[in-house]
DNA sequence: ATTTATTATCGTATATTGCCGATAAACGAT
DNA sequence: ATCGTTTATCGGCAATATACGATAATAAAT
């Protein structure tokens, strides 16, 4: 999806970053390859290719934007690069999402 | 972003559906929308237009996109439309997003 | 030094997103 | 019937997203 003009100016800064972490789990790869890092102890970038229908280079591209988002960090072991969950960022993630749906949900009355 | 040829397909439907969530709060204005909605009893669209800094066009577009997902209403009233969120859906995207921080922050130790 | 294995990046094609202005559609009011 | 208001949709444009194969880049192994 293109980032509009717009995007990021204009709006709160808490609804910018909740946007951010949206868009981190808007594919379904993305959130398959979170939760096989919280699955798994070993990180390594081949076994989530093995795990995923989708071509080498497209796992590494889905890998890229979980780690500019900083829901993941990538290190280099050797030939192999590791792969681990941000435990710290999983939890700012969720804590926006929380005070998302507590907004959301304190007046669900709709006058219609 | 494009859908993708692989999208929804060849992943866990649990997964498929916590991506559209993700997809459905991926831009500042739908989160915004949401709030909005969520804030005032009343819900017809030129209200949401004045408080947002895209065109009315635009504005419709993400209405119509939060609409798709499921997360609120919309009704015709007379010559406007009121949009209302659906606290049920609501709920359901919260438990979902709730399911995915349980099973993130399950294991988070890093083997790496 | 050469090969093998692993991963990131590049190039490219296609689809989608997001934006806007303009227009259509529907309704209420005059 | 006509006008004004409101909203949805259309058309077009630029930017992203997603996918893949191919190619670098790096390190381990022979």
């Amino acid at each position: 999806m293109g980032v509009a003009r717009t995007r990021g100016t204009g709006f709160a800064a808490e609804v910018v970053r909740t946007a951010r972490w949206g868009r981190a789990l808007a594919h379904p790869a993305r959130v398959t390859i979170l939760t096989l890092l919280a699955k798994r102890r070993t990180c390594v970038c081949g076994e989530i290719v093995d795990d995923l229908p989708l071509a080498q280079s497209t796992v590494s591209q889905h890998l890229r934007v979980l780690r500019e988002e900083g829901l993941i960090t990538g290190e280099v072991d050797g030939t192999r690069s590791c792969y681990c969950i941000d435990p710290e960022q999983i939890r700012a993630m969720m804590a926006d999402f929380s005070r998302l749906g507590t907004s959301l949900e304190r007046e669900a009355a709709c006058g219609c």
